[in-house]
DNA sequence: ATGAAAGGTTAACACTGTTAAGTAAACAGT
DNA sequence: ACTGTTTACTTAACAGTGTTAACCTTTCAT
């Protein structure tokens, strides 16, 4: 295993299991048994490494949403099932998924869009799916990408209060997220033109 | 001006005009011409100011959604007013917005639930819009808290989206903003039984 | 007048990300 | 076999961070 894998996995290790708080370079170099500015030799600076790690848990994420599509399922019940999927995954690797949306572009300008546009492949999945299921006429949207990210972004909301501890003790977590669910789903869906 | 109050000030004014990661103590302390430690003696630590902030921008946010209420309106529309007031003021004080989910109660042992709860309620204030619509019979929904919060997670979703600069450049913000809210409206007030 | 409290200060600790300069080993060309 | 260069790494240092301990003054109450 080259040092640029070693470094990632002790950061990803680190990420998981101590928080973002506690991945710090020395850490991360103690671990690897190198010197904090051996990192540099592969990543331009903290921002780059975490982009890294962004970038891999952006492929867990969609692997994890591959893995339930189903085509022959029909659109509304593979909708539903992309979204469990999705805030399964949130919920079950949270630090994973919250850095996805911790670095920020405009905090690191020497990286421009291109490799936030590669992190926003996510998205097409999700695009796909709904323009599948407007081809099979079950569905009439005027856009498909962008109902995609409306989707993304309520899913995203969801597990966003959950996650930073928002969400009121009085509300049982399981029932939020099923109204959640039901309001977005319902919501998105019920743009099926009445046939 | 108490002291405490200037280093507020200050510390919103660097918040807002230079961001969040310019906002540290040495730099607070400079602008309010004290030294830093003096910092201490109004607040135990770094997230206790944040917190006082954030309970000012809860503060904020709340008025700017109280101004859209009308009651004469109908819930409908007054939910769509609440709505556009949210998205509106969370893209217009990006900064305020965006430390309100900044801080975690796990980061910050020192403080229960008990100041959490406060922030909560600005939830109080959408729940209860939702309750009147509910004793008007304009809308039959379960729980109204639940809807409340499942609303306000969805709305929270789509600005931070755009916030956090992860809006495909291809889509124009608008027109993902017109989309989100007609989505998140139909799914939550389709809930109105079939008079 | 004396003691205590209030409201500040300076110095220091243990961190942080990052850069500059240096070292030691491996390799390539003549 | 002796060069010169590249590769992979290190140490030392800079400038910054949040935070604590210890120390001054000034104000105030008894």
């Amino acid at each position: 295993m080259s040092l640029r894998e070693e470094i990632l996995e002790v950061s990803r290790e680190l990420l998981i299991k101590e928080g973002f708080g506690k991945m710090s370079m020395r850490r991360i170099a103690e671990r690897a048994d190198v010197s904090a500015t051996s990192i540099y030799l592969y990543f331009k600076n903290k921002d780059d490494l975490l982009l890294a790690l962004i970038e891999e848990s952006i492929e867990n994420l969609k692997a994890a949403l591959m893995e339930v599509v189903d085509v022959s399922k029909g659109l509304l019940m593979q909708l539903e099932d992309m979204a469990r999927a999705y805030i399964s995954y949130a919920l079950n690797h949270p630090q994973e998924y919250e850095i996805i949306y911790m670095v920020r572009p405009e905090e690191m300008p020497r990286y421009p869009k291109e490799k936030f546009m590669n992190i926003r492949s996510g998205y097409e999945l999700l695009a796909g799916i709904i323009s599948e299921g407007h081809a099979r006429e079950q569905i009439d949207v005027e856009d498909a990408l962008i109902n995609a990210y409306t989707l993304w972004a309520q899913l995203h909301g969801v597990v966003s209060v959950i996650l930073n501890k928002r969400l009121d003790t009085r509300i049982p977590q399981e029932q939020f997220i099923e109204q959640a669910l039901e309001n977005i789903i319902r919501g998105f869906v019920l743009q099926k033109s009445p046939v």
